[in-house]
RNA sequence: GCCGGAGUGGCGGAAUUGGUAGACGCGCCAGACUCAAAAUCUGGUUCAGGCAACUGAGUGUGGGUUCAAGUCCCUCCUCCGGCACCA
């Protein structure tokens, strides 16, 4: 063995050997239980960071953990290909985004290798690849034969200098990014995916996976968003023909007290309107500037205007006036709201604003209208009555939503409906770099599916985006086509597909990626669904829900017998730095990088300055946030791994933090875990003799633990103990503190020499017995965090060929026991002292310990013993007067 | 604005899920080794008081429930994630 840790040179001994043995390839197998382990693939953006680290490590350890178990498991990789940084990195450099997406995938490849994570690559896959992406388009064809997919019009954000539509991210302060341009909204043809279809199961599937953390099905249960209520319509005389403006409420009770209605800009009503009223016309105009994004829509300033239209209140007959407002959106339900400034916060703003009428309509019991704040009556559904409500006066919620439904319902205006805040999925981008939208058009025949036998429509590869719109109008040799129905000379689709489709299923494909006649073929039956998904939490909403709509769809079309991808799920946290930056006064912001500035400390070890180590000068702190390019925070994983190994890299980010919370980066830390490695090398390497010996000569062979000396059985006790937490935490995926448990059996090992080689207890193989037995649970168990050195420690001492084929260690449930227990005295649940007591003590003799206590009986005495609660195992309290 | 989450020593974080707050690690202090430094090892380290035994305070704020609250309930504050064309 070598006297010094040197990981270079193991980690690549060992990732060398897993190759050549191909020991991560899977294959479907019946007869054993699957585990299909999938870590969100990585955008192939450059090189690896902090976040894919962190992400495929927790996954590394699930897989091996999963390994050890004996279950059949499989971990693949891929690439998330299409995306807009393509587009941006080839207009910087001129170069093709194929090109420098290969030349990512490429680098990114090699480090996670390095990193030495228990992939089968033979599965490997790029969204970018036409084997791929052909399904994308059969699977779409597929939906709009269905209907499930749809065109219609879809508003964008519009630059009006370049001509061109620009992504959310594109727009700064309402701006475009490159052009500087005040944004447009514009309203232009797209195709849409039918996920309101899936909306009621979507919502009641999120009961069925008790593996998901609480917070995203609560997240998605709100994205989703059910709503019960009222749709109903103001009937009203538009140039001269009757109409009708349709509403939704989910409080029908308060409908006695509208006292105006409210439209979307885009809403037919405004825009008729607006013809004969410039002033109108200019507001609606106004609306229309700015973006789509609803962060920024619902920050606006409430504006409004009235329209001059009236319609009639269809059950009080009252003439109510239509207003154009900024914060009715389009998008949500009808395009319309009544308002009911009385028991509405937004409504009450806006009327308080505009001089509107306000009318209360419920009255809740103890409570003074003209003085409680309307925010209480509005979220109070249960307690409240109609009143000045004619007919309804005295109702509930319930009963006058009930009567003022079925009235309606009675008027032919108006009925009961389940509202959804979901809605339709628009996939189409106008942008290159994605996977073609297989819709030929043609004058004759309108919008043409392209024949399944024509697929895939093959992006060309080769052009450069310049930011004046998709590059690909300009290619004549992709645009023109011939109809596949008429013959005749058609155009082709230029929009692509928004990448979400492209992630909305590739844990699928995973299962047969070299199948390229069918989607998916039976393979798919053995490992799906995913029995654990890793990825940020950023991700919690988007792209979980489309993929599992994607899933109900592939299932519903007989690809998928699983109506959900993902069984359990972990959401792991963000990985931070410290920001440094100055800002000279008049002059520009600049970040400075965590390694190259020196942190001052004081003699307590609180910090005093910090330096930039360039000049020595003084930089400010500007906290802690996500590493980011822009603030310059990033440490880059490459040079952890060439430093430390990636060991140390992977123990450190399991020992940090909790995956699911965030963690923050220290480069001292990982020091920490560094020692922690050698401390355990150069352990091995100093008894490296005894445990050979023992494996040899099988020296403890006849020796029962049960006779063991009272200091091997305490000892045996600890790190049994450590083991039993270790697993506890694993089944909780709580991996820092199975770190450290990895830490604190070493601490036992090597606090306790004397013991271990042998020397303080007899006979001596009961030492070396108890040194050979923890350092396999050790290494067995640290072996899903930093898997070469424990690999490699496990085929040195002689514990077996290949840590990999070892099962996982279990705790000896005789160890685990102990004789006698310290318990904690309280009085009046302060801590006073403690007592040792025999495990099986009765509660009578626990007390009478607990009260001989010599510090007990400082706060006892004198005083009336009110009662003693004793805790079984745990603690004794006297309660006195 | 709406939805979701988090606040514990100088720092990252533990706390058997209502039962010894601060495990483990970092940093810092002292010591050993060394001509010296680095590395390594040993001891100490929540704050305040005390030579010590020990005592008091303490988990973002203010209140409540309980024999007992970091943990449960209510109020407020701060920070982070998502908001449908970033992935």
């Amino acid at each position: 063995m070598d006297k010094h840790y040197d990981p270079g040179r193991i980690e690549a001994a060992v990732q060398r050997r897993w190759e050549d043995t191909a020991v991560f390839r899977a294959t479907e197998d019946p007869g054993r239980e699957k585990f299909y382990c999938l870590s969100m693939f990585p955008y192939p953006s450059g090189k690896l960071h902090m976040g894919h680290v962190r992400n495929y490590t927790i996954g590394d350890v699930i897989t091996r953990y999963q390994r050890m178990q004996g279950r059949n498991v499989l971990q693949p990789m891929g690439w998330d290909a299409f995306g807009l940084p393509a587009e941006n990195a080839a207009m910087d450099n001129g170069v093709p985004p194929s090109t420098w997406t290969r030349e990512n995938i490429a680098y990114m490849k090699q480090q996670l290798k390095s990193l030495g994570f228990a992939l089968d690559w033979e599965r490997e896959l790029a969204t970018c690849d036409p084997d791929y992406y052909k399904w994308n388009q059969w699977l779409f064809l597929r939906m709009l034969e269905k209907g499930i997919a749809y065109k219609t019009t879809q508003v964008v954000n519009w630059d009006p200098v370049d001509q061109t539509v620009l992504a959310n991210e594109q727009v700064i302060d309402g701006r475009g990014w490159r052009t500087g341009a005040p944004v447009e909204k514009r309203e232009i043809p797209g195709y849409y995916l039918g996920i309101t279809r899936y909306a009621e199961e979507l919502l009641a599937d999120l009961d069925n996976l008790p593996g998901w953390p609480e917070r995203v099905r609560t997240m998605q249960a709100n994205w989703i968003g059910k709503s019960f209520g009222v749709r109903f319509a103001f009937p009203c005389e538009i140039d001269g023909r009757e109409e009708k403006l349709w509403v939704f409420t989910t409080r029908a009770d308060t409908i006695m007290g509208v006292t105006f209605c409210a439209v979307a800009a885009e809403h037919p009503l405004a825009e008729r309107a607006a013809r004969d009223n410039p002033e109108l016309a200019a507001f609606v105009e106004e609306c229309k500037q700015g973006t789509v994004m609803e962060a920024d829509l619902a920050t606006l300033e409430k504006k409004g205007m009235p329209t001059g239209i009236f319609v009639t209140h269809p059950l009080s007959g009252e003439q109510i006036e239509v207003w154009v407002a900024n914060y009715v959106l389009m998008a949500y339900g009808e395009g319309a709201v009544m308002a009911v400034p009385a028991h509405d916060e937004r409504d009450f703003a806006f009327a308080k604003d505009q001089g509107l009428a306000i009318k209360q309509v419920i009255a809740i019991p103890g409570k003074d209208f003209s003085t409680d704040a309307w925010r209480d009556w509005y979220a109070d559904k249960e307690s409240g009555v109609c009143v000045h409500s004619g007919k309804y006066d005295g109702l509930t919620y319930d009963e006058a939503t009930d009567a003022i439904a079925a009235d309606l319902e009675a008027l032919g205006l108006g009925e009961k409906q389940v509202q959804w805040r979901l809605r339709d999925w628009g996939v189409s981008r106008q942008r290159y770099w994605g996977c073609p939208i297989p819709i030929i058009h043609c004058q004759a025949c309108g919008d043409v599916p392209v024949p399944d036998e024509q697929l895939p429509v093959v992006l060309p590869d080769d052009c450069v985006p310049d930011g004046s719109g998709n590059p690909l109008n300009k290619r004549e040799d992709f645009v023109n086509v011939d109809c596949p129905r008429c013959g005749q000379p058609a155009r082709r689709e230029t929009d692509t597909m928004d990448t979400f489709v492209d992630s909305s299923w590739y844990f699928a494909r995973y299962c047969c990626p070299d199948n390229n006649d069918v989607m998916v073929d039976e393979r798919v039956d053995y490992w799906m669904p995913v029995d654990q998904y890793i990825g940020g939490i950023e991700h919690a909403i988007l792209h979980l829900l489309y993929s599992r709509f994607w899933t109900k769809v592939m299932r519903d079309e007989g690809l998928l017998k699983c109506g959900e991808p993902f069984q359990r799920l972990l959401t792991q946290g963000m990985v931070l730095n410290e920001i440094f930056y100055r800002h000279p006064q008049g002059g520009r912001i600049s970040y400075y990088n965590p390694a190259d500035v020196e942190i001052k400390t004081d003699a307590k070890g609180q910090r005093s300055g910090v330096l930039l180590k360039e000049d020595g000068e003084p930089v400010q702190s500007g906290g802690i946030g996500t590493m980011s390019k822009s603030k310059n925070n990033g440490v880059d994983p490459q040079s952890l791994i060439e430093r430390y190994g990636a060991d140390t890299a992977r123990f450190f980010m399991m020992f940090a933090s909790h995956p699911e919370q965030t963690l923050e980066w220290s480069d001292t830390g990982v020091e920490g875990a560094y020692r922690f490695l050698k401390r355990l090398w150069a352990f091995c390497v100093d008894n490296e003799n005894i445990i050979k010996n023992y494996h040899t000569a099988n020296m403890g062979q006849g020796l029962a633990w049960k006779d063991a000396p009272d200091l091997i059985k305490k000892l045996r006790h600890e790190i049994h103990t450590l083991l039993s937490q270790a697993n506890f935490d694993f089944d909780k995926y709580q991996f820092n503190t199975v770190a450290s448990a990895c830490m604190k059996m070493l601490n036992v090992l090597e606090r306790n020499p004397e013991t271990i080689k042998g020397v303080s207890v007899t006979p001596a193989d009961y030492g070396w017995k108890l040194l050979e037995e923890s350092l396999s649970l050790l290494l067995r168990v640290l072996s899903t965090i930093s898997p070469h050195i424990s690999d490699t420690l496990w085929q040195e001492l002689g514990y077996g060929e290949d840590i990999l084929a070892a099962p996982w260690p279990e705790p000896d449930a005789t160890a685990l026991v102990r004789d006698e227990i310290e318990l904690v005295v309280q009085v009046n649940g302060k801590l006073r002292g403690k007592v040792t007591v025999p495990a099986d003590a009765a509660k009578e003799e626990i007390e009478s310990e607990a009260l001989a206590n010599e510090n007990v009986g400082r706060f006892v005495s004198g005083r009336e013993i009110k009662k003693i609660i004793v805790v079984p195992k745990r603690l004794v309290n006297i309660v006195v007067a």
